[in-house]
DNA sequence: CGTTACCCCTGGAGGC
DNA sequence: TGCCTCCAGGGGTAAC
């Protein structure tokens, strides 16, 4: 399921095909995915062109825009979630519930658990749309950083690894991604995040950033028109050091790697290299 | 305020 | 073959 680098990815392939373009047709199949569809949404497409792809976390925004007004069409892939350009009349398969179709191409939506999502937000100021409003920082971004981080965890004794997929605190790191870093920086995802020195978070945000980095370099060098975001293992083909490896030999030392749950989801670790 | 449990949904894997 | 349980990359809400 689609992490930051799945997203940014799905963003990249889009962008040499959709700006410009102009929908000429919108087709939802289900009233709801995560959010209830609005039925207005269909014609307020129509006509409209696509002048840029941004993102934000793991949301896609797509500026729509007419001569006379326009907004932002929201989409999240969820954990299932994923997109294609296809050509015109490229038969349905199960779990396809939206397209917007363009001139030359559609845009294909499939989410068989449906916890993505599709809005729309009238005008501009996409920002100040309330799922966008409460999102912390972009991971790439310059603000964050290990002084960043360590500032905001003074007063939070939460493990760091589910605070790491706090999307409040910072966006776009995800269950995978999450105990790929702190394997990375030798940090344990048991450790409360406020006894964590702030060296140590030095290490471990340049470590978020190049694990995402380095994502979005696997997946763009193996993707093209065919906008990719299901996938399997993660980690786009590149083998995951602690991900999924319960049990596995740590590429480190050796031992076998552990895996707990935390806050619900399952983190993978190595009790030996991180402390 | 910070932290955790639960829920939305479908499908695949593995046990019996 | 079927049925059951558990698990899955997200994230909002409610309850403690």
């Amino acid at each position: 399921m689609p992490e930051l680098p799945e997203v940014e990815v799905s963003r990249l392939g889009l962008l040499p095909h959709l700006p410009g373009q102009r929908i000429v047709e919108a087709i939802f199949r289900v009233p709801k995915l995560r959010h209830v569809i609005p039925s207005a949404l269909v014609s307020r497409l129509i006509g409209l062109r696509v002048e840029a792809i941004s993102r934000r976390g793991k949301y896609l925004l797509f500026d729509c825009e007419s001569a006379r007004d326009g907004g932002w069409l929201i989409l999240h892939l969820g954990m299932s979630g994923s997109l294609r350009l296809v050509a015109p009349g490229t038969p349905l398969q199960k779990h396809d519930h939206a397209d917007l179709v363009f001139a030359r191409t559609t845009l294909r939506f499939r989410d068989p658990r449906r916890f993505g999502t599709l809005l729309w937000h009238e005008g501009g100021d996409i920002e100040r749309h309330p799922l966008l409003a409460v999102l912390g920082v972009e991971p790439l971004s310059a603000v964050f950083d290990g002084d960043w981080l360590y500032a905001k965890t003074r007063r939070r004794s939460t493990p760091i690894k589910p605070l790491l997929m706090d999307s409040h605190l910072v966006v776009g790191v995800g269950n995978i991604y999450a105990s790929e870093s702190l394997y990375h920086a030798g940090i344990s995802p048991l450790r409360a995040a406020n006894r964590i020195s702030r060296e140590r978070y030095r290490i471990l945000v340049p470590a978020i950033r190049a694990t995402l980095e380095a994502s979005i370099a696997a997946g763009g060098s193996s993707v093209r028109d065919y906008v990719h975001s299901d996938g399997g293992a993660g980690c786009f083909q590149l083998s995951c050091a602690v991900y999924d490896r319960a049990g596995e030999p740590c590429l480190n030392c050796g031992n076998p790697l552990r895996s707990v749950r935390q806050s619900g989801r399952s983190t993978f670790y190595c009790a030996h290299c991180q402390r």
